[in-house]
RNA sequence: GUGGCUAUAGUUUAGUGGUAAAACUCAGGUUUGUGGAACCUGUAUCGAGAGUUCAAUUCUCUCUAGCCACCCCA
Protein backbone atom coordinates (compact mmCIF):
# COMPACT_ATOMS: atom_id res chain seq x y z
CA UNK A 1 0.00 0.00 0.00
CA UNK A 2 1.44 3.32 -0.72
CA UNK A 3 0.85 6.30 1.16
CA UNK A 4 1.36 9.00 0.12
CA UNK A 5 -0.35 12.73 0.58
CA UNK A 6 -0.62 12.96 -3.27
CA UNK A 7 -2.93 10.30 -5.34
CA UNK A 8 -2.67 9.44 -8.61
CA UNK A 9 -5.10 10.14 -11.33
CA UNK A 10 -5.41 8.56 -14.58
CA UNK A 11 -3.76 11.55 -16.44
CA UNK A 12 -0.84 11.65 -14.61
CA UNK A 13 -2.55 14.78 -12.54
CA UNK A 14 -2.23 14.59 -8.55
CA UNK A 15 -4.35 15.67 -6.38
CA UNK A 16 -3.28 16.70 -2.64
CA UNK A 17 -4.88 14.79 0.55
CA UNK A 18 -4.47 18.30 2.47
CA UNK A 19 -7.79 20.91 2.68
CA UNK A 20 -8.40 23.36 0.92
CA UNK A 21 -6.18 26.50 2.07
CA UNK A 22 -7.55 28.03 5.61
CA UNK A 23 -10.00 25.31 6.79
CA UNK A 24 -10.06 22.49 8.63
CA UNK A 25 -10.71 18.51 8.13
CA UNK A 26 -13.62 17.10 10.59
CA UNK A 27 -12.43 13.52 11.63
CA UNK A 28 -14.68 11.70 14.32
CA UNK A 29 -12.93 12.84 17.00
CA UNK A 30 -12.89 16.53 15.52
CA UNK A 31 -16.52 16.36 15.58
CA UNK A 32 -16.81 14.86 18.65
CA UNK A 33 -15.36 18.13 20.43
CA UNK A 34 -17.64 20.35 17.81
CA UNK A 35 -20.56 18.49 18.88
CA UNK A 36 -20.13 18.99 22.35
CA UNK A 37 -19.60 23.03 22.13
CA UNK A 38 -22.17 23.34 20.27
CA UNK A 39 -24.27 21.12 22.58
CA UNK A 40 -23.11 23.22 25.11
CA UNK A 41 -24.36 26.92 23.20
CA UNK A 42 -27.53 24.99 22.22
CA UNK A 43 -28.33 24.17 25.43
CA UNK A 44 -27.91 27.14 27.27
CA UNK A 45 -29.57 29.11 24.67
CA UNK A 46 -32.21 26.95 25.10
CA UNK A 47 -32.46 27.27 28.70
CA UNK A 48 -32.99 30.92 28.23
CA UNK A 49 -35.79 30.90 25.42
CA UNK A 50 -33.56 31.41 22.70
CA UNK A 51 -34.85 30.00 19.64
CA UNK A 52 -32.48 28.55 16.80
CA UNK A 53 -32.64 30.06 13.25
CA UNK A 54 -29.97 29.67 9.76
CA UNK A 55 -29.73 30.55 6.73
CA UNK A 56 -27.92 29.61 3.43
CA UNK A 57 -23.82 30.72 3.10
CA UNK A 58 -24.85 32.18 0.44
CA UNK A 59 -25.88 36.11 0.20
CA UNK A 60 -25.80 39.11 -2.31
CA UNK A 61 -22.79 40.51 -2.20
CA UNK A 62 -24.82 44.01 -1.71
CA UNK A 63 -25.76 42.92 1.78
CA UNK A 64 -21.96 43.22 3.03
CA UNK A 65 -21.74 46.36 0.87
CA UNK A 66 -24.70 48.51 2.32
CA UNK A 67 -22.65 47.75 5.93
CA UNK A 68 -19.28 47.50 5.64
CA UNK A 69 -17.97 49.15 2.10
CA UNK A 70 -16.91 48.00 -1.00
CA UNK A 71 -13.06 47.52 0.13
CA UNK A 72 -14.22 44.99 2.58
CA UNK A 73 -16.38 42.90 -0.23
CA UNK A 74 -14.05 43.24 -2.34
CA UNK A 75 -10.78 42.12 -0.49
CA UNK A 76 -12.05 40.03 2.46
CA UNK A 77 -14.43 37.94 1.56
CA UNK A 78 -15.44 35.21 -0.96
CA UNK A 79 -16.97 36.99 -3.46
CA UNK A 80 -18.10 35.17 -7.05
CA UNK A 81 -20.09 35.76 -10.17
CA UNK A 82 -22.64 33.23 -10.53
CA UNK A 83 -23.89 32.00 -13.91
CA UNK A 84 -26.93 34.43 -13.81
CA UNK A 85 -24.24 37.08 -13.23
CA UNK A 86 -25.52 37.53 -9.55
CA UNK A 87 -22.47 38.38 -7.64
CA UNK A 88 -22.80 36.02 -4.13
CA UNK A 89 -20.65 36.20 -0.90
CA UNK A 90 -20.15 33.27 1.76
CA UNK A 91 -21.34 34.83 4.41
CA UNK A 92 -18.90 36.39 6.69
CA UNK A 93 -20.47 37.31 9.72
CA UNK A 94 -24.51 36.37 10.77
CA UNK A 95 -25.14 40.15 11.68
CA UNK A 96 -26.65 41.24 8.63
CA UNK A 97 -28.25 37.80 7.55
CA UNK A 98 -30.23 37.81 11.11
CA UNK A 99 -31.28 41.69 10.56
CA UNK A 100 -32.43 40.49 7.13
CA UNK A 101 -34.56 37.89 8.33
CA UNK A 102 -36.06 39.88 11.44
CA UNK A 103 -36.76 42.81 8.60
CA UNK A 104 -38.64 39.99 6.03
CA UNK A 105 -41.39 39.42 8.53
CA UNK A 106 -41.59 42.30 10.92
CA UNK A 107 -44.77 42.80 11.08
CA UNK A 108 -45.98 39.06 11.84
CA UNK A 109 -42.62 38.49 14.59
CA UNK A 110 -43.51 39.03 18.06
CA UNK A 111 -40.91 40.79 20.11
CA UNK A 112 -39.26 40.59 22.14
CA UNK A 113 -37.76 38.07 19.67
CA UNK A 114 -34.78 35.42 21.05
CA UNK A 115 -33.07 34.12 18.64
CA UNK A 116 -29.36 32.00 18.18
CA UNK A 117 -27.64 30.37 15.60
CA UNK A 118 -24.24 28.16 14.80
CA UNK A 119 -23.21 29.18 11.75
CA UNK A 120 -20.21 28.75 9.42
CA UNK A 121 -18.85 32.01 8.21
CA UNK A 122 -15.94 32.55 5.51
CA UNK A 123 -13.07 34.95 5.19
CA UNK A 124 -10.65 35.30 2.56
CA UNK A 125 -7.87 35.90 4.43
CA UNK A 126 -4.14 34.92 5.19
CA UNK A 127 -4.89 32.10 7.60
CA UNK A 128 -3.10 31.66 10.85
CA UNK A 129 -3.37 29.89 14.20
CA UNK A 130 -6.85 30.27 15.06
CA UNK A 131 -8.02 32.57 12.14
CA UNK A 132 -8.86 30.72 9.28
CA UNK A 133 -10.63 30.96 6.30
CA UNK A 134 -13.61 29.15 7.76
CA UNK A 135 -15.14 29.19 11.24
CA UNK A 136 -18.17 28.86 13.18
CA UNK A 137 -19.91 31.32 15.73
CA UNK A 138 -22.18 31.25 18.05
CA UNK A 139 -24.61 33.85 17.90
CA UNK A 140 -26.96 35.61 20.19
CA UNK A 141 -29.50 38.20 19.34
CA UNK A 142 -32.15 39.44 21.37
CA UNK A 143 -34.58 42.00 19.34
CA UNK A 144 -37.01 44.33 20.60
CA UNK A 145 -36.01 45.08 24.02
CA UNK A 146 -34.31 48.65 24.18
CA UNK A 147 -33.60 49.30 28.10
CA UNK A 148 -30.61 47.58 29.77
CA UNK A 149 -33.18 44.50 30.96
CA UNK A 150 -31.67 43.41 27.28
CA UNK A 151 -27.99 43.47 28.33
CA UNK A 152 -28.54 42.22 31.84
CA UNK A 153 -30.07 39.01 30.47
CA UNK A 154 -27.59 38.64 27.20
CA UNK A 155 -24.49 38.72 29.42
CA UNK A 156 -25.58 36.40 31.87
CA UNK A 157 -26.24 33.56 28.93
CA UNK A 158 -22.66 34.38 27.95
CA UNK A 159 -21.71 33.96 31.75
CA UNK A 160 -24.07 30.43 31.91
CA UNK A 161 -22.03 29.59 28.79
CA UNK A 162 -18.51 30.01 30.20
CA UNK A 163 -19.77 28.53 33.43
CA UNK A 164 -21.45 25.19 31.58
CA UNK A 165 -18.13 24.53 29.67
CA UNK A 166 -16.48 24.26 32.92
CA UNK A 167 -14.53 27.67 33.85
CA UNK A 168 -14.86 29.48 37.54
CA UNK A 169 -15.33 32.88 37.71
CA UNK A 170 -11.55 33.73 38.56
CA UNK A 171 -10.68 31.67 34.75
CA UNK A 172 -12.31 35.11 33.12
CA UNK A 173 -13.51 38.38 33.36
CA UNK A 174 -16.37 40.60 31.94
CA UNK A 175 -15.33 43.44 30.38
CA UNK A 176 -18.12 46.19 29.49
CA UNK A 177 -17.88 49.77 28.34
CA UNK A 178 -20.58 52.39 26.73
CA UNK A 179 -20.20 53.63 23.49
CA UNK A 180 -22.27 56.21 24.55
CA UNK A 181 -19.67 57.49 27.04
CA UNK A 182 -17.15 56.94 24.54
CA UNK A 183 -18.96 59.16 22.32
CA UNK A 184 -19.61 61.65 24.41
CA UNK A 185 -15.84 61.86 25.10
CA UNK A 186 -14.54 61.98 21.78
CA UNK A 187 -17.63 64.33 20.18
CA UNK A 188 -18.62 66.63 22.76
CA UNK A 189 -15.48 66.61 25.30
CA UNK A 190 -12.78 66.93 23.00
CA UNK A 191 -15.35 68.34 19.77
CA UNK A 192 -13.01 65.89 17.54
CA UNK A 193 -13.81 65.38 14.01
CA UNK A 194 -15.25 62.12 12.52
CA UNK A 195 -11.55 61.42 11.07
CA UNK A 196 -9.34 62.05 14.00
CA UNK A 197 -12.26 60.32 16.45
CA UNK A 198 -12.12 56.96 14.18
CA UNK A 199 -8.18 57.01 14.65
CA UNK A 200 -8.27 58.00 18.42
CA UNK A 201 -10.68 54.48 18.50
CA UNK A 202 -8.54 52.44 16.71
CA UNK A 203 -5.43 53.68 18.77
CA UNK A 204 -7.38 52.86 22.35
CA UNK A 205 -8.42 49.51 20.49
CA UNK A 206 -4.69 48.47 20.48
CA UNK A 207 -3.78 50.16 23.48
CA UNK A 208 -2.94 46.95 25.84
CA UNK A 209 -0.81 45.91 22.76
CA UNK A 210 1.46 48.87 22.89
CA UNK A 211 3.70 50.23 25.74
CA UNK A 212 2.62 53.47 27.37
CA UNK A 213 5.01 55.61 25.75
CA UNK A 214 3.90 54.73 22.21
CA UNK A 215 0.47 54.82 23.19
CA UNK A 216 0.69 58.32 24.64
CA UNK A 217 3.11 59.53 21.87
CA UNK A 218 0.37 58.26 19.49
CA UNK A 219 -2.26 60.14 21.54
CA UNK A 220 -0.24 63.49 21.67
CA UNK A 221 -0.04 63.25 17.85
CA UNK A 222 -3.39 62.98 17.16
CA UNK A 223 -4.62 65.89 19.96
CA UNK A 224 -1.98 67.84 20.50
CA UNK A 225 -2.78 70.10 23.30
CA UNK A 226 -5.54 68.20 24.26
CA UNK A 227 -3.85 65.50 24.54
CA UNK A 228 -3.28 65.90 28.40
CA UNK A 229 -6.90 65.94 29.43
CA UNK A 230 -7.51 62.44 27.40
CA UNK A 231 -5.01 60.62 28.80
CA UNK A 232 -5.58 61.61 32.57
CA UNK A 233 -9.09 60.37 31.40
CA UNK A 234 -8.53 57.27 29.51
CA UNK A 235 -5.60 56.38 31.56
CA UNK A 236 -8.08 55.94 34.95
CA UNK A 237 -7.83 52.48 36.87
CA UNK A 238 -11.05 52.03 37.74
CA UNK A 239 -14.28 52.96 36.96
CA UNK A 240 -15.00 55.89 39.57
CA UNK A 241 -11.73 57.47 38.82
CA UNK A 242 -12.90 57.47 35.41
CA UNK A 243 -16.34 59.11 35.84
CA UNK A 244 -15.05 61.32 38.78
CA UNK A 245 -12.87 63.06 35.51
CA UNK A 246 -16.25 63.70 33.73
CA UNK A 247 -18.16 66.44 33.97
CA UNK A 248 -21.07 66.34 36.27
CA UNK A 249 -24.29 67.25 34.15
CA UNK A 250 -27.75 65.36 33.49
CA UNK A 251 -26.66 64.02 30.34
CA UNK A 252 -23.27 62.15 31.27
CA UNK A 253 -24.73 60.80 34.47
CA UNK A 254 -27.60 59.48 32.74
CA UNK A 255 -25.24 57.12 30.38
CA UNK A 256 -23.21 56.39 33.67
CA UNK A 257 -26.33 55.22 35.60
CA UNK A 258 -26.72 53.14 32.62
CA UNK A 259 -23.63 50.79 32.64
CA UNK A 260 -23.85 51.24 36.42
CA UNK A 261 -27.49 49.91 36.05
CA UNK A 262 -26.41 46.94 33.86
CA UNK A 263 -23.52 45.65 36.73
CA UNK A 264 -25.82 46.37 39.94
CA UNK A 265 -28.29 43.70 37.79
CA UNK A 266 -25.63 41.50 36.70
CA UNK A 267 -24.29 41.58 40.84
CA UNK A 268 -27.46 40.20 42.01
CA UNK A 269 -27.68 37.16 39.69
CA UNK A 270 -24.24 36.68 40.90
CA UNK A 271 -22.20 37.53 38.22
CA UNK A 272 -19.47 39.67 39.96
CA UNK A 273 -16.47 39.15 37.79
CA UNK A 274 -17.80 42.33 35.57
CA UNK A 275 -15.48 45.37 34.84
CA UNK A 276 -15.42 48.42 33.35
CA UNK A 277 -12.83 49.12 31.00
CA UNK A 278 -12.81 52.09 28.84
CA UNK A 279 -10.28 51.22 27.01
CA UNK A 280 -13.04 48.21 25.21
CA UNK A 281 -13.82 49.67 21.80
CA UNK A 282 -14.86 46.64 19.61
CA UNK A 283 -14.04 46.73 16.14
CA UNK A 284 -17.35 48.07 14.63
CA UNK A 285 -19.22 51.13 14.04
CA UNK A 286 -22.42 50.04 14.74
CA UNK A 287 -22.55 49.59 17.87
CA UNK A 288 -24.44 52.10 19.86
CA UNK A 289 -24.70 51.79 23.46
CA UNK A 290 -23.25 49.16 26.16
CA UNK A 291 -20.67 46.90 24.66
CA UNK A 292 -19.00 43.62 26.13
CA UNK A 293 -16.01 41.00 26.08
CA UNK A 294 -15.61 37.74 27.95
CA UNK A 295 -11.92 37.54 28.44
CA UNK A 296 -10.13 35.01 29.37
CA UNK A 297 -7.57 35.79 32.39
CA UNK A 298 -4.83 32.84 31.39
CA UNK A 299 -1.69 35.07 29.90
CA UNK A 300 -1.55 32.67 27.89
CA UNK A 301 -4.60 32.92 26.24
CA UNK A 302 -5.21 37.21 26.79
CA UNK A 303 -7.81 37.27 24.23
CA UNK A 304 -11.49 38.14 23.71
CA UNK A 305 -13.49 34.97 23.69
CA UNK A 306 -17.19 36.56 23.26
CA UNK A 307 -17.95 40.06 22.67
CA UNK A 308 -20.82 41.96 21.50
CA UNK A 309 -23.26 45.06 21.83
CA UNK A 310 -25.94 46.91 21.48
CA UNK A 311 -26.65 47.84 17.85
CA UNK A 312 -30.15 49.95 17.69
CA UNK A 313 -29.67 51.13 14.35
CA UNK A 314 -28.38 48.12 12.05
CA UNK A 315 -31.76 46.93 10.84
CA UNK A 316 -32.94 50.48 9.22
CA UNK A 317 -30.39 49.72 6.32
CA UNK A 318 -33.49 48.06 4.96
CA UNK A 319 -35.83 50.72 4.84
CA UNK A 320 -37.39 49.60 8.12
CA UNK A 321 -37.49 51.80 10.87
CA UNK A 322 -35.20 51.18 13.85
CA UNK A 323 -35.33 47.88 15.86
CA UNK A 324 -33.23 47.68 19.23
CA UNK A 325 -30.94 44.65 18.99
CA UNK A 326 -28.25 43.29 21.35
CA UNK A 327 -26.06 39.99 20.73
CA UNK A 328 -22.59 38.71 20.93
CA UNK A 329 -20.89 36.26 18.83
CA UNK A 330 -18.30 33.57 19.96
CA UNK A 331 -15.86 31.65 17.95
CA UNK A 332 -15.35 27.95 17.73
CA UNK A 333 -11.70 27.90 17.90
CA UNK A 334 -10.97 30.29 20.91
CA UNK A 335 -13.13 28.39 22.60
CA UNK A 336 -11.61 25.13 21.83
CA UNK A 337 -8.34 26.62 22.69
CA UNK A 338 -9.77 27.51 26.19
CA UNK A 339 -11.09 24.19 27.23
CA UNK A 340 -7.39 22.84 26.10
CA UNK A 341 -5.79 25.28 28.79
CA UNK A 342 -7.77 24.58 31.38
CA UNK A 343 -7.91 20.79 30.50
CA UNK A 344 -11.62 20.92 30.40
CA UNK A 345 -11.76 18.72 26.83
CA UNK A 346 -14.14 15.91 27.41
CA UNK A 347 -12.50 12.74 27.02
CA UNK A 348 -13.56 11.38 23.03
CA UNK A 349 -15.93 8.54 23.63
CA UNK A 350 -17.80 7.18 20.41
CA UNK A 351 -21.66 7.36 19.84
CA UNK A 352 -21.50 3.13 19.62
CA UNK A 353 -22.37 1.67 22.83
CA UNK A 354 -21.52 -2.50 21.90
CA UNK A 355 -19.19 -4.38 19.29
CA UNK A 356 -20.01 -7.52 18.24
CA UNK A 357 -17.11 -9.73 17.37
CA UNK A 358 -17.46 -12.62 15.59
CA UNK A 359 -16.01 -15.84 14.96
CA UNK A 360 -16.47 -16.76 11.80
CA UNK A 361 -18.60 -15.80 8.69
CA UNK A 362 -21.36 -18.77 9.42
CA UNK A 363 -22.30 -16.72 12.77
CA UNK A 364 -22.76 -13.11 11.04
CA UNK A 365 -26.82 -13.54 10.02
CA UNK A 366 -26.61 -14.47 13.92
CA UNK A 367 -25.14 -11.82 14.96
CA UNK A 368 -27.24 -9.46 12.69
CA UNK A 369 -30.31 -10.66 14.61
CA UNK A 370 -29.04 -10.03 17.82
CA UNK A 371 -27.98 -6.18 16.93
CA UNK A 372 -31.25 -5.51 15.42
CA UNK A 373 -32.48 -6.39 18.53
CA UNK A 374 -30.02 -4.33 20.63
CA UNK A 375 -30.76 -1.73 17.93
CA UNK A 376 -34.15 -1.66 18.72
CA UNK A 377 -33.77 -1.08 22.25
CA UNK A 378 -31.87 1.87 21.99
CA UNK A 379 -28.06 1.23 21.76
CA UNK A 380 -25.72 1.57 18.95
CA UNK A 381 -24.25 -1.76 17.91
CA UNK A 382 -21.54 -2.49 15.21
CA UNK A 383 -20.52 -5.59 14.15
CA UNK A 384 -17.33 -7.36 12.68
CA UNK A 385 -17.32 -7.71 9.09
CA UNK A 386 -13.92 -8.93 8.75
CA UNK A 387 -12.18 -12.42 8.77
CA UNK A 388 -9.91 -10.82 11.10
CA UNK A 389 -8.45 -12.94 14.57
CA UNK A 390 -11.04 -12.63 17.68
CA UNK A 391 -7.98 -10.61 19.42
CA UNK A 392 -7.40 -8.50 16.40
CA UNK A 393 -11.26 -7.38 16.84
CA UNK A 394 -11.03 -6.44 20.39
CA UNK A 395 -8.13 -4.78 19.84
CA UNK A 396 -9.83 -2.73 16.62
CA UNK A 397 -13.07 -1.99 19.31
CA UNK A 398 -10.61 -0.58 21.95
CA UNK A 399 -8.96 0.95 19.08
CA UNK A 400 -12.35 3.05 18.36
CA UNK A 401 -13.24 3.51 22.16
CA UNK A 402 -15.76 1.47 22.17
CA UNK A 403 -17.06 0.53 25.48
CA UNK A 404 -17.99 -3.44 25.66
CA UNK A 405 -17.69 -6.10 23.64
CA UNK A 406 -19.41 -9.88 22.97
CA UNK A 407 -18.20 -12.23 21.16
CA UNK A 408 -20.41 -14.46 19.22
CA UNK A 409 -19.06 -18.23 18.55
CA UNK A 410 -20.69 -21.89 18.98
CA UNK A 411 -21.37 -21.55 22.48
CA UNK A 412 -23.30 -18.67 22.61
CA UNK A 413 -25.28 -19.79 19.40
CA UNK A 414 -26.07 -22.80 21.46
CA UNK A 415 -26.81 -21.25 24.90
CA UNK A 416 -28.13 -18.31 23.96
CA UNK A 417 -25.59 -16.40 26.95
CA UNK A 418 -23.36 -14.16 26.62
CA UNK A 419 -19.62 -12.76 28.05
CA UNK A 420 -20.62 -8.93 28.17
CA UNK A 421 -16.73 -7.74 28.60
CA UNK A 422 -15.88 -4.11 29.48
CA UNK A 423 -12.44 -3.20 27.40
CA UNK A 424 -12.05 -0.45 29.89
CA UNK A 425 -12.12 -2.43 33.13
CA UNK A 426 -11.37 -6.35 31.58
CA UNK A 427 -14.78 -7.14 33.78
CA UNK A 428 -16.59 -9.99 32.07
CA UNK A 429 -19.87 -10.73 32.81
CA UNK A 430 -22.22 -13.63 31.69
CA UNK A 431 -25.98 -12.11 30.51
CA UNK A 432 -28.70 -13.47 28.67
CA UNK A 433 -29.83 -12.40 25.27
CA UNK A 434 -32.69 -10.16 27.18
CA UNK A 435 -30.70 -9.10 29.71
CA UNK A 436 -27.69 -7.89 27.78
CA UNK A 437 -29.28 -3.70 27.62
CA UNK A 438 -29.61 -3.41 30.83
CA UNK A 439 -26.27 -4.15 31.32
CA UNK A 440 -25.06 -1.89 28.69
CA UNK A 441 -27.36 0.98 30.12
C1' G B 1 -2.41 42.15 1.12
C1' U B 2 3.14 43.09 3.21
C1' G B 3 7.46 41.03 5.64
C1' G B 4 10.14 36.91 8.16
C1' C B 5 10.82 31.60 9.42
C1' U B 6 9.81 26.50 8.11
C1' A B 7 8.69 21.86 5.01
C1' U B 8 12.53 14.53 5.84
C1' A B 9 7.78 7.70 7.08
C1' G B 10 0.97 8.36 9.74
C1' U B 11 3.29 11.49 14.05
C1' U B 12 7.58 13.82 16.50
C1' U B 13 12.37 14.58 15.20
C1' A B 14 18.00 13.08 13.44
C1' G B 15 21.19 13.55 9.24
C1' U B 16 24.25 14.26 4.61
C1' G B 17 26.70 17.47 -2.30
C1' G B 18 27.25 10.47 -3.55
C1' U B 19 19.15 8.21 -3.37
C1' A B 20 18.36 8.43 4.40
C1' A B 21 18.17 7.23 10.79
C1' A B 22 15.40 6.71 15.42
C1' A B 23 11.18 6.54 18.63
C1' C B 24 6.11 6.01 18.76
C1' U B 25 1.90 4.78 15.57
C1' C B 26 -0.22 1.95 11.70
C1' A B 27 -0.72 -2.58 8.47
C1' G B 28 0.65 -7.83 8.04
C1' G B 29 2.67 -12.21 10.63
C1' U B 30 3.92 -15.76 15.02
C1' U B 31 0.99 -17.86 20.24
C1' U B 32 -5.37 -20.93 16.42
C1' G B 33 -12.55 -18.40 21.63
C1' U B 34 -10.74 -12.78 24.45
C1' G B 35 -7.13 -7.00 23.49
C1' G B 36 -3.40 -3.62 25.79
C1' A B 37 2.87 -7.76 25.96
C1' A B 38 7.04 -9.85 23.15
C1' C B 39 9.34 -10.78 18.56
C1' C B 40 9.58 -10.54 13.03
C1' U B 41 8.25 -7.90 8.48
C1' G B 42 6.52 -3.69 5.79
C1' U B 43 5.55 1.57 4.85
C1' A B 44 9.54 8.20 2.62
C1' U B 45 10.33 9.56 -5.77
C1' C B 46 13.36 13.91 1.95
C1' G B 47 6.19 19.38 -0.01
C1' A B 48 5.82 20.32 -5.89
C1' G B 49 8.43 22.19 -10.23
C1' A B 50 12.81 24.21 -12.46
C1' G B 51 18.12 25.49 -12.29
C1' U B 52 23.59 24.88 -10.83
C1' U B 53 26.52 20.12 -10.67
C1' C B 54 29.49 14.15 -13.02
C1' A B 55 25.96 13.74 -8.89
C1' A B 56 20.83 17.66 -5.20
C1' U B 57 16.90 15.47 0.12
C1' U B 58 21.22 18.89 1.00
C1' C B 59 22.93 24.90 -2.88
C1' U B 60 19.71 28.70 -5.95
C1' C B 61 14.91 30.27 -7.91
C1' U B 62 9.52 29.74 -8.48
C1' C B 63 5.09 27.67 -6.62
C1' U B 64 2.22 25.41 -2.71
C1' A B 65 1.23 24.79 2.41
C1' G B 66 2.10 25.81 7.64
C1' C B 67 3.83 29.08 11.56
C1' C B 68 4.97 34.27 13.36
C1' A B 69 4.47 39.62 13.02
C1' C B 70 1.92 43.62 10.52
C1' C B 71 -2.80 44.91 8.18
C1' C B 72 -7.71 43.67 9.40
C1' C B 73 -10.96 42.07 12.72
C1' A B 74 -17.30 40.32 11.40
Amino acid sequence: MKKNTNIRLIAGQELSTEAYKGVRDFYPEDMFTQNYIFDVFKKICESYGYNQYDASVLEPADLYRAKSGEEIVNEQTYTFTDRGDREVTLRPEMTPTVARMVAARKQELSFPLRWYSIPNLFRYEKPQKGRLREHWQLNVDLFGVSDTSAEVEVISLAYSIMKELGLKDADFQIRLNSRKIMNYVLNDLMSLDEVTAKKICKLIDKKNKLSSKDFDNGIKELLSEKSAEFLTLINSQNFEEFISRLPKSLEVSEKIEEIRNVMASLEKLGITNTVFDQTLMRGFDYYTGIVFEVYDNNPDNHRSVFGGGRYDDLLSIFGDEKIPAFGFGAGDVIIKDILETYKLMPMYKPKTNLYICTLGKEYQEYSNEIAQKLRDDGLNVSINLTDKKIGDQIKSADKQKIPYIICIGEDEVKKGEFKLKNLKTGEEKVVTEVSLSKNIK
